[in-house]
DNA sequence: TTAGTTGGTTCGCAATCTGAACCCAGCTAC
DNA sequence: GTAGCTGGGTTCAGATTGCGAACCAACTAA
């Protein structure tokens, strides 16, 4: 995507090689996303997750392909004669999971019907539900997305001095929240 | 897709209607991730985006005109003569951030190059860095996707009986990490 | 009058998705 | 020993979606 775009003048608030982006480019569309999600649920089988999904055998085979490529799934031989195998998720794998459960908060805030969310997810061993708001240590407080801001990460002294725009910004922007439309709980 | 899947007597680990699969109903694809990103950035114009995505003009106002159909954008006439509109997040809309914030940590974590992440996210009354692992406030520890379970949420006495399957149960499961090949830091 | 800006729509071609059929190795029941 | 099943795929034709380029409309500025 928008690689040669170094004519703009304006401030450079996402430098080239955005995380979103990059990360984007694995987690690449929906069926990649419901895989995932049933990997978490302990399917690893082909023939398991085309059933559970019906997802098309051919797109099921690519995805697999692709998330052992980019190290999120190894394929593991389980049985020899006839060879079979089974996709596990990696340590890169497992840490996709705030996206999945960020994903699921969300539908169950927004969409769920009447009915309230389908399940919740708790922590184990003390069945405390899990929240993935934002909450600061430092304040020991919850905040919301408009008091983030951005800074700078590994950037050499050299390109700090030489693009300004570059230091600490408001990274999420709120919107007029009061004439806006939609409103819930 | 998978609606007519009520004929298995395997326990039904996800019920029908799956929050996962309802939000990413709305969060489309790709083109919908970055547009958000944008949005999040104070971008809320057709040519700002289109400019700054290199999107296809008639795949923006498509994702515009359903994103704002789901309640997730409003568009409001910020001059007439002529009109003009801009497109700003509602309430339901700012609570995606989480999910941009997760997929940013992820492609922070697993795919930034040598120089590490371009940009953190910060808390800005204090500065302190943004993290979006897991952490239960009963317990008072961190914890990994393996610990966290899944339970009926509002689910009828009558389906419980009629179900036991559906009560608590692992909701993610860790592969065998041992053997698996992608490890980082 | 001509060019530029903003916010789109329309069109034809290209890439991707989809369901159905097929393949193959090994196993199992008859 | 052969018909049929299972698991893990590949191949193929047709439908859907993506894409760039061109165009449109309403206005402003030079």
């Amino acid at each position: 995507m928008s690689t040669a775009n170094s004519s703009s003048s304006a401030p450079q608030l996402q430098p080239p090689g955005c995380s979103i982006e990059a990360a984007l480019e694995i987690v690449r569309d929906r069926w990649t996303i419901l895989i995932l999600r049933d990997a978490f649920r302990g399917i690893r089988r082909f023939d398991d997750l085309r059933r559970d999904l019906e997802i098309p055998r051919a797109i099921l085979a690519d995805r697999l392909r692709s998330l052992v490529e980019s190290g999120v799934f190894v394929k593991r031989q389980y049985q020899q004669r006839p060879e079979r195998f089974e996709y596990r998720l990696t340590p890169m794998g497992m840490e996709l999971s705030p996206i999945l459960v960020s994903l699921m908060q969300w539908g169950d805030r927004w969409l769920s019907g009447e009915e309230g969310p389908p399940r919740l997810l708790v922590h184990e061993p003390c069945a405390t539900e899990i929240d993935m708001s934002f909450y600061c240590w430092t304040c020991e407080e919850a905040f919301t997305p408009s008091q983030i801001s951005s800074q700078p990460g590994a950037v050499t002294a050299r390109t700090l001095q030489s693009q300004p725009a570059l230091q600490s910004q408001p990274a999420l922007q709120e919107g007029d929240l009061k004439n806006s439309g939609a409103t819930k709980s």
